[in-house]
DNA sequence: CCGGATCCGAATCGATACTG
DNA sequence: CAGTATCGATTCGGATCCGG
């Protein structure tokens, strides 16, 4: 099953060799949020066919990247080996490489659970956290709803069920949440350009980019420094 | 033209549309070391088919990744725009982390000047270079020969001809030599178990992976601790 | 429902040949 | 030097099917 190799003995090329087929980086995106089962990163990445999805996972149990774990009784999950954990960098700056030419979604565009995790994540500013006061949000973006923790240790995000519930724990990076939010508020796509500075709060709910649910609408100004990811002007002026 | 669309609205997901296909990351790691013409990257890419050059090129083109500048009654060349060139912390990181599964190399691996220059950029270690002295040394590995030059201000590597002397400087990064290395010396492939430890410069020439043709042999143990990407523990038991 | 395997048409890739 | 053109080999995508 030895790859299409790239005939170079490099560790980019072998990099490549490992992740660089189609499907394989956005799987690992999800299984960074936590353990994964079959359906669920069927149901992450809605447009990828299953015997592509089945085929990437065994090419990466190969390659040392992901395990295959049994759960009692429970199916099994996929999870990231240590190895494939310590792409959690590189994939965190890739986000922030691609949030840059995002531009606006297409129609058919989706927006998961996982890769909203993942996109706060990349946005993430640790000093500012470190220097701001904690804050707890509830987030609902489309049809994903998560809670997000912020505080000078770092960040904690759980992902809610529709009806407000923290899925599964078994499966989870996801602490049980305790208490009220903060600040309860849902958007649309364009939450992109809140995170990007392109907006402000206020001029974000002026153009009904996002609103507010309930809680301390003051808190939006605490949001957008924690979460941030500049426009490098000197891309826009290439773009 | 725009390539199949994974469907969903993440940085990530944007990401790898824009240099996921197979062969552009390899074609970027070649151009961070410098700006290339077509057949330098045909050259430094042996196996890669030109139409997939050509159609790779048009695309990253249009991702504003890559930049087609005409020289002056010189043909043309391809460059990374800024946005690309903001991808370099990216390629290093996945070069380290390739580095550690590379194994031994297959019969029909070729190792080029491009490739083997990034790999001194990621494999250097910047606080070793600033707390020793400054050292100057010509690499040799298969055919391809390289004068790496290290001091607290940095790593600057100049690709030599076969000759041994600096290939077109109007191409470059690569800044005039002057004088002569310290160490002029040669490798294999197991030039990489010297980098990750596995090997001590003595153990090195001893199972003559690698020869020092000229200068002072003393210096290996300084580029051994120069150039090092230590094989995570965890990822040897995994694997 | 979970965890895939199978089949088949469409798109992409790889190898070679050829051109301004 | 800098690519197109062509064409067979592979892979991908979409749908269906299957065993537990």
């Amino acid at each position: 099953m030895a790859s299409r190799s790239y005939g170079q003995y490099c560790g980019v090329t072998t990099a490549v060799e490992l992740i660089g087929e189609r499907w394989a980086l956005l799987i690992i995106r999800d299984l960074l949020v936590g353990p994964r089962r079959y359906t669920d990163l069927k149901q992450g990445l809605p447009k990828i066919p299953t015997n592509i999805l089945s085929t990437r996972l065994k090419e990466l149990q190969e390659g040392g990247v992901v395990r295959r774990v049994p759960l009692l009784h429970c199916g099994l999950v996929y999870e990231l080996t240590p190895y494939g954990r310590e792409l959690e960098p590189i994939v965190l700056a890739l986000g922030r490489w691609g949030f840059q030419e995002m531009g606006d979604p297409q129609p058919e565009d989706v927006v998961t659970a996982d890769s909203l995790t993942m996109a706060l994540r990349t946005a993430f500013q640790t000093d500012a956290a470190a220097t701001l006061p904690p804050a707890d949000y509830e987030l609902h973006v489309a049809d994903v709803a998560l809670r997000v923790q912020v505080d000078a240790s770092g960040l904690r995000i759980a992902q809610l069920q529709p009806a407000g519930r923290p899925i599964d724990p078994r499966l989870g990076t996801q602490a049980s949440t305790s208490g009220e939010p903060d600040l309860v508020f849902a958007a649309g796509p364009g939450i992109r350009r809140l995170i990007s500075g392109e907006l402000t709060p206020a001029a974000a709910i002026d153009q009904e980019v996002l609103a507010i649910v309930s809680g301390d609408g003051t808190l939006l100004e605490r949001f957008a420094r924690t979460f941030h990811i500049p426009i490098d002007p000197g891309v826009v002026l290439v773009a």
